[in-house]
DNA sequence: TATGAATGAGGCTTCATTCAT
DNA sequence: GATGAATGAAGCCTCATTCAT
């Protein structure tokens, strides 16, 4: 999240590989994981039935791959977003923060979000089983929380959050509501106007969360 | 033969389907639904594989069962909690209904959460796919949204609620809320004190949409 | 044949059981034997599933009923056909007799031909691999191919047929040539005109057996 | 590994289709259609049971490809016929090449028939539902009986044919013959010789359109 | 490196039949 | 006499994976 100069893995991936992830990545936002096939992946990035298999072992580890891109992906534009509102995360008040984080998140679900993104979010609906066969995403999760968690104590810390509720429950509020709302927006277009949404979402994590909000 | 034995065919069916839905509400809960096959939804219920698809016809026939009835659960449910509080509907201000409605909702997922809910969200999690087939789960969705939606409005009307924002998108909102934090209650235990975050769920609610916070 | 007092055992049966046997001919004539189901008959015949297994005992049952019924109803047209041409069949030439059949057995496939005459047609295709699992209908063309075959003894006998074909022979050619036509009339409705084919047929009898035709 | 195992894919799945298509026609011939799994014919091809489906895409599309071939067989077993007469189908009255295609298809069933020419018959059969979902079949008779009827046509042509027939329904009249003596044949071995009956077809041929024969 | 033939497992569905009512 | 709940079998198809090429 610092250092700028570390290529990702995303970066090093061949292009064929990285066709691949693209084809799985839309098929897995259309169809889900369960009815997306390695043939149908390799179908669709231009490549031979076996290719998937060959590049990633097994569906499983490509699975795993896209979750990781997924969370990698989240987090580069979230840094890009702080950058852009000419504040770095050390030096903005952490409330700031966090509603520029789930801001951040949602703006994608306002248009048409780029596969990537829906497919971590089919992945994600995907792990609502308690005994949910994706352990990457799961892990993936488990540290956005833990980041989150971090910005919320920080935010306790700088005085911008309030103090008098756990972090961990505040991250996992503002978590919820981020990843429960780009579903909803995800699965009916029609409901509400998304970009109003997106601006409410933001609000609602500064007047939950605000110091002066006890209630 | 004997006395017990007596039962009428519309009562052995009636059982027998009650079983079969507790059945799939179980093993979606635990498995998903494209991991839950009609022959182990046969064999918990302590019937014959075939017994699934002759009373609801086919998969897709079960699955929009178990969507509208996890829909009446909830709304019942609901109705139970507002009636508890020794109040009703139309007398209490909307603003506490709704935080009352989003508390209610999270209780359950709080402890154990009863497999026909928790199956809810996994049904959930699965129209996430654009393409997914589960149009019982996405119209019970959709007149979730319309009654939230009708309750943000009432809300406005009683002065509980603020104006400034679109009634759908504060439905919204609340909806993305409840079922993206009870999403994440029931995938991981360990993130958060659950209790607490359902409390914090219910002040989110009036601290973001109650009349005395415009920002 | 010749007793027309004695009741035919389609006139005892039940109402019941002769809607039964005509929701059969009907679903047969369009989907097949196989294709065709005992719950979809007794759904036709507007009674219950159970119904065509109860009153035949077994699907192969009602098919073998199925197959004596058509043989009779054959039969009695043929019958009628020859009485309504002011003939009996014991004293008009044996090979006018011969072409009378076959036009008469055509005649009905000539338009919309009945529902039981149709499901012969079908079942007979339906015997024809090896193992064939319709022994009632195997057993009525063996019946109709020697009643055919003393048909032309008796025409060799009265000067009309001539001598030099055995007589099975002759009957087995008929026979094809009925059934054969009578097939692709059924499937093909548009290949030639039925009308004439069938006057065709006819004539293609009194050329081939005919005694003044040695070739 | 060694050298007899080399062979290129390609040859692999040629010899791995025709395998299949040979099972399929052995297996139609003595069950049918509908009695004949797709397992049973790749346990007869020595196959595994997945591999009928893997080369032809379906039953459906299996069985389509055995019309074709079988079409493809009739006809050149036909062409090879008249060639083996020291004619050719330009120079020979068109009458005697009616008679010897019916005499060559109908010889094929004087003896042990070729399991592909039988599933033909067998396929045939099979299309007499009105809802017969064989339309490669379908489509396969309605070539043939184009071609008849062109021939005939020829015949009357060349003076060899009578000329008050349509020649779409001696078309018709010949296909009927040939098929439905075809199906006798094959269903009862014992009701009649079969070469005689062969040749009394050809006869009967030449007897009902042969011009002198104009009743 | 890349392809695709081949396999065994498993899922959904339909069916004939039996049995309690 | 008549119904329909219940069952076990079987079929088609799709899939992930392995292995020759």
């Amino acid at each position: 999240m610092t250092a700028p100069a570390r290529r990702t893995q995303a970066e090093r991936r061949s292009a064929s590989e990285r066709a691949l992830l693209r084809a799985a990545a839309e098929l897995i936002a259309e169809r889900g994981i369960e009815r997306t096939s390695l043939r149908s992946i390799g179908a669709r990035a231009g490549a031979s039935r076996a290719m998937p298999a060959y590049h990633f072992g097994s569906k499983d580890g490509l699975i795993a791959q896209l979750a990781r891109q997924g969370h990698e992906l989240t987090m580069a534009a979230t840094a890009d977003a702080v950058a852009r509102d000419e504040h770095d995360l050390e030096s903005m008040p952490m409330l700031d923060a966090l509603s520029t984080i789930i801001e951040t998140y949602l703006e994608v679900f306002t248009g048409d979000a780029p596969p990537e993104e829906r497919a971590v979010v089919v992945m994600w609906g995907a792990t609502f089983p308690s005994e949910s066969p994706l352990p990457a995403m799961v892990d993936s999760d488990r540290n956005t929380h833990r980041e989150l968690t971090e910005i919320v104590r920080l935010g306790q810390d700088d005085g911008s959050v309030r103090r008098d509720v756990d972090a961990a429950v505040g991250a996992t509020m503002v978590m919820g509501l981020a990843r429960g709302v780009a579903a909803l927006l995800l699965t009916h277009d029609d409901l509400a106007d998304a970009r109003a949404v997106r601006a409410l979402a933001g609000e609602t994590i500064r007047a939950a969360l605000g110091v002066e909000q006890t209630d």
